[in-house]
Order: structure tokens, then C-alpha cells, then sequence
RNA sequence: GGUCGGAUGGCCGAGUGGCUAGGCACAGCUCUGCAAAAGCUGCUACAGCGGUUCGAAUCCGCUUUCGACCUCCA
């Protein structure tokens, strides 16, 4: 088998993962600001991710995945300008800036489990970790690297050019930073406009404040990161995941600020998810075309023609490479419906199926076949996780599958060696590490008992020819979304919408 | 304006030099009381123009065009 490798945003090619640790595997992505609720957009990086942080357990690795919460900072929430007009008002009309956070926080956990995303190792927060940002920060300016004015601290961006290669995780030129933006910036506290804060100085009405030694603040939105990614991955770790939009100026000071505070660079591989776009553009709030998860669950936005069930959506995302753009689309979406009943149905079948248990073959291309689409699972998960591929193989399978029960495909065309493994990695891949589930979930023993009965009824009336019968029983249940669906062998099934 | 990345059949999307994914949709056939499902078959595209090559969607150049980042952003 070959070994992982896949694209590493600082170098800008391929690379063969070797952890720092053998056996361990540290993985850090940048979580949500829960300032409000998550879109289609965040799904992305965390179902990327996952399934990058499964797969690295199924090779083995014992991985500490670490996804932080931004709870701190400067939140802009709907209708917060209202709220803080409202000022001096009572104290419940104000903006309670725990109250928001636990709402978004929750919603956004609700979103990931139905996305069946794994819970991270540790979820820490900004808000949990200011004195390991103070002290990050003390470091740095003690490194001569950062400067404090008016109660705010600023890491000196220029400086560390001298030495470091800035701007190359983001491929920009320090030079052209400074020259396009010098003389917008006469006034400002920084030395440079390309200075970022690591700290902030909060203004009175800032709701959120810490005592620092620069006085009452905030901490600066990158430096959380680099805080808690040290803290619990170690000053050098294995992996660091986010959404490319974050390249710069957040990634980029992540690394800045760790290289000076630890004296070496933080991170040995950059993995960064393309961007879900919307009729070609982005998805964001700047554009104003964001959907959100609530919405895209229950349908209920003009851009929508239907509800889409989370595990479409995760699919959806995987049959795409992790770093090209997908384009939202109702059609695209109502597509991946479809297709994934029919890989799961497939699935479903394979796992009923049984082996005549004989050795050898009776279809030997086929048979050899079928080994290689298997054995390409781990191929293509290999070379960049190609969730792509690794789905386009599964429908290479699938219909392989459902001719083995229709007969099409004789009992023991496969040996009960490549059968088996059909059946293990199958559910290997498919449930572990795609981390797909069905979309109808198990029906309860007293719905199954109900349809039972009006499926003998309707056995019933099929065997005295009474075919009027026999139909409206079907057409009322596929009304109420139910499918009957008649077998070869005479039996009959059923699945829910 | 600067930097970077795209442009693949009706739609979504893999794919980096020859073997030309996959899904959805569509059409025909088989099975079937009829359906549904399933199976089989068909649909052969790579923005345009040059160039390199025995051979290019894939490499190079130009053009057109879309987007991302440069400010909060997954």
C-alpha cells in the first residue's frame, strides 16, 4: 500500500505525511466565530476535516484533533447596532455576550452531529485561554517583535520580514503591502499598516474586557490560535486545516507570531479547503447570498427549491476534491439526493448478501476487478484524499453488487476472499471514513409491524388478481412516503422518503 | 491596481501527455399484472487561437472570461 500524501499549502505541492510523533497525528483546524449561525459555507472545512482526521485513525495513527471556538473579539451580530443603541437600558435588553456565543455554540454542535462529524479531542475556546494569550504576547514583545501604544500591542510585521519569510504561506510580497497601503494609514496607532494586533485596548463600550498589563482589552483574533494550537499540539505540530480564505492575514500571523514566541515555525503541513460558492461567488456575508444550515435543513430560502437533508449535503461535499470550488446548485444538490439513495441502497443489499463460500472465482476479470476497485480506496484517499474518486469506485461497485443479487451476476463470480473484502471495505469506507449514513433513518418496530400488514393485505389481493386493490394500497402508501417495491424472489420491500 | 487560481458534455464534477472517471438528467431494451427498483445499452466533452510533440483536456504562449485574497470571513 502506498503511503499518505497530499498537498501542503506552504510548499505548494504534494508531500508525504511523516508525523512528528510515530503513531500520533496533531491536527488543528480553525473553528467558527460564534457571532452567528453557521452556513453552508463552514460546513465544508469541518466535513473535510473529519473525514481527514478518520482517516488518519484508520491508518493508524492515534490523532488529537483540536477545533477551537472564537468567542472573543469584536462581534457583529444581527440586529446588534439595535441593541447597542439601546445603550443604558435595563441590563436584559443589552447584549449578553455569553448568551450569544452558548446560542451559536450550541446551534453549531447541533449542526456538526448532523453532519456526523466526530467530536474534535478538544474544543478549546478564546475566552478560556487568555492567560496563555497574555503570556504568548509577553513573550513576543519581550523578543522585541511586538509594541504596545494606547493599551493596545502590535506584533511589528516589518521587523520580522527582515529575518522570516513573511507573506509566503499567502504569496504576497511585503513590499507591495506597504507601498499600496502607506499613505492610507497616517494616523493609525501601527508603524506599519500591515502590523496586526495582538492585543486590543477596549473602548468603554466594549462589552468584552480582560485585565492585561496593557490595561482592560480584548486579545487579537490571531493569536488565539497560535495559544491554544501550542498549547495543546505541542510548538511544533503535525497539521493545520482551515478554509483558504484564511491564508492571510490569519494563517500568515499565526506563523509570525509562533515563530517568534517559540523560535520556530509552528506547523509541518498547511491543508486549506476551497471555497463553496454561490452562482459563482462566494458564499459570505459580504455578498449577502448566505445560507444557512437551519435553512438549508428546512428549505425555507428563495434560493432553495427544496429541504436538503444534512447527509446529501455531506456527500455532496465529498464528491468533490477538498480543494476546488463547488458551486451550489438546486439541481447538483437534488442529484446527490439521488445518488446517494442509490449508493446506500446498493450498500444495503451487500450487506444482506450472502457467499456460496466457494474459493475460486467462477468470473475471474471480474473478480480481479472488483479487487482493484477496492484496493483503489486507499489509493485514492492516499494521494490528497480523493473522496472523489474513492465514490466514483463505489459506483463502479455498486451496480456489481445489485447484479449479484438480481442474478444478473452469478452467486460465486466472485471468491468468498474478494467478496468479503468487498463487504469490509465497503462499510469501511462508506460509514467510517466517508462518514455517511442513510438518509432515512431506522423506522420504529411498530411503524415496520403497520406496513407489514398492509403489504400481506396487499399480497392478498394480488393473488386473487384484485390489482385495483393491490395499487391503492401502494399509491396511498407512496403518498405518505412510503415506497413498496415488488423482488424477483416475490417478496416485497419498502423504504421511507 | 497587486497577488493567486479557475474555465470539462443539459447539470454537478474527477482527471496532468496516449488506456479518454463517476453521479444526476435524458433515450432505448430486459425483468415485471402494472409500478418502483435493478440490470444492459446509448449520449464521448474538455473557453478560443497559436505552439511543443509521433500524440494534449493535460505542457508552453497569447486572448477572452469567471472567481479568490489584499478588510471580518470556512
Amino acid at each position: 500500500m502506498s503511503d499518505l500524501h497530499f498537498y501542503n499549502s506552504y510548499t505548494r505541492q504534494k508531500e508525504k505525511f511523516e508525523s512528528i510523533t510515530p503513531g500520533y497525528a496533531g491536527l488543528y483546524v480553525c473553528g467558527p466565530t460564534v457571532s452567528g449561525e453557521s452556513h453552508l459555507g463552514h460546513a465544508r472545512p469541518y466535513i473535510t476535516f473529519d473525514v481527514v482526521q478518520r482517516y488518519l485513525k484508520h491508518l493508524g495513527y492515534k490523532v488529537r484533533y483540536v477545533r477551537n471556538i472564537t468567542d472573543a473579539g469584536h462581534f457583529e451580530e444581527e440586529g446588534r447596532d439595535a441593541i447597542d443603541k439601546v445603550g443604558e437600558k435595563a441590563k436584559l435588553e443589552k447584549l449578553e455576550p455569553m448568551e450569544m456565543v452558548h446560542k451559536y455554540t450550541s446551534l453549531f454542535h447541533h449542526g456538526m452531529r448532523l453532519f456526523n462529524c466526530e467530536e474534535p479531542a478538544i474544543e478549546p475556546t478564546a475566552t478560556g485561554h487568555i492567560v496563555e494569550q497574555i503570556s504568548m504576547i509577553q513573550t513576543i514583545i519581550e523578543k522585541g517583535y511586538a509594541y504596545e501604544v494606547n493599551g493596545s500591542v502590535y506584533f511589528d510585521v516589518k521587523k520580522y520580514a527582515q529575518g522570516y519569510p513573511y507573506g509566503k504561506l499567502s504569496g504576497r510580497i511585503l513590499e507591495d503591502q506597504l507601498e499600496t497601503t502607506r499613505e492610507l494609514d497616517g494616523q493609525d496607532e501601527k508603524r506599519n499598516k500591515v502590523d496586526f494586533a495582538l492585543w486590543k485596548s477596549a473602548p468603554p463600550e466594549h462589552i468584552q474586557r480582560w485585565i492585561s498589563p496593557w490595561g482592560e482589552g480584548f486579545p487579537g483574533w490571531h493569536i488565539e490560535c497560535s495559544a491554544m494550537s501550542s498549547k495543546y499540539l505541542g510548538e511544533t505540530f503535525d497539521i493545520h486545516g482551515g478554509g483558504m480564505d484564511l491564508m492571510f492575514p490569519h494563517h500568515e500571523s499565526e506563523i509570525a507570531q509562533s515563530t517568534i514566541a517559540h523560535g520556530h515555525p509552528p506547523v509541518r503541513y498547511w491543508m486549506h479547503n476551497n471555497m463553496i460558492t454561490i452562482n459563482g461567488k462566494k458564499m459570505g456575508k459580504s455578498y449577502n447570498n448566505v445560507i444557512k444550515l437551519s435553512e438549508l435543513f428546512s428549505g425555507n430560502h428563495p434560493i432553495l427549491e427544496q429541504a436538503y437533508h444534512p447527509m446529501v449535503v455531506r456527500f455532496y461535499i465529498l464528491q468533490t476534491h477538498y480543494r476546488s470550488t463547488l458551486d451550489f446548485g438546486n439541481e447538483a444538490l437534488q442529484g446527490s439526493e439521488r445518488a446517494l439513495r442509490r449508493l446506500w441502497e446498493a450498500y444495503d443489499v451487500l450487506k444482506k448478501l450472502s457467499h456460496p463460500g466457494t474459493t475460486e472465482p467462477k468470473d475471474e476479470n471480474l473478480d480481479r476487478q472488483v479487487s482493484a476497485w477496492i484496493a483503489e480506496f486507499n489509493d485514492f484517499m492516499n494521494d490528497d484524499f480523493n473522496t472523489a474518486k474513492v465514490i466514483a469506485n463505489m459506483f463502479e461497485l455498486a451496480p456489481v453488487i445489485n447484479g449479484m443479487k438480481g442474478g444478473q451476476i452469478a452467486g460465486g463470480a466472485l471468491s468468498l476472499a474478494t467478496f468479503t473484502l468487498l463487504q469490509e471495505n465497503f462499510k469501511l469506507f462508506i460509514e467510517d471514513i466517508l462518514g455517511l449514513q442513510p438518509l432515512a433513518v431506522a423506522q420504529s418496530n411498530k411503524l415496520d409491524g403497520i406496513i407489514s400488514v398492509l403489504i400481506e393485505i396487499r399480497a392478498d389481493a394480488k393473488k386473487r388478481k384484485d390489482f385495483a386493490t393491490s395499487d391503492e394500497i401502494r399509491n396511498k402508501l407512496l403518498k405518505a412516503g412510503i415506497t413498496l417495491k415488488d423482488e424477483k424472489d416475490g417478496s416485497v420491500s419498502y423504504s421511507l422518503d
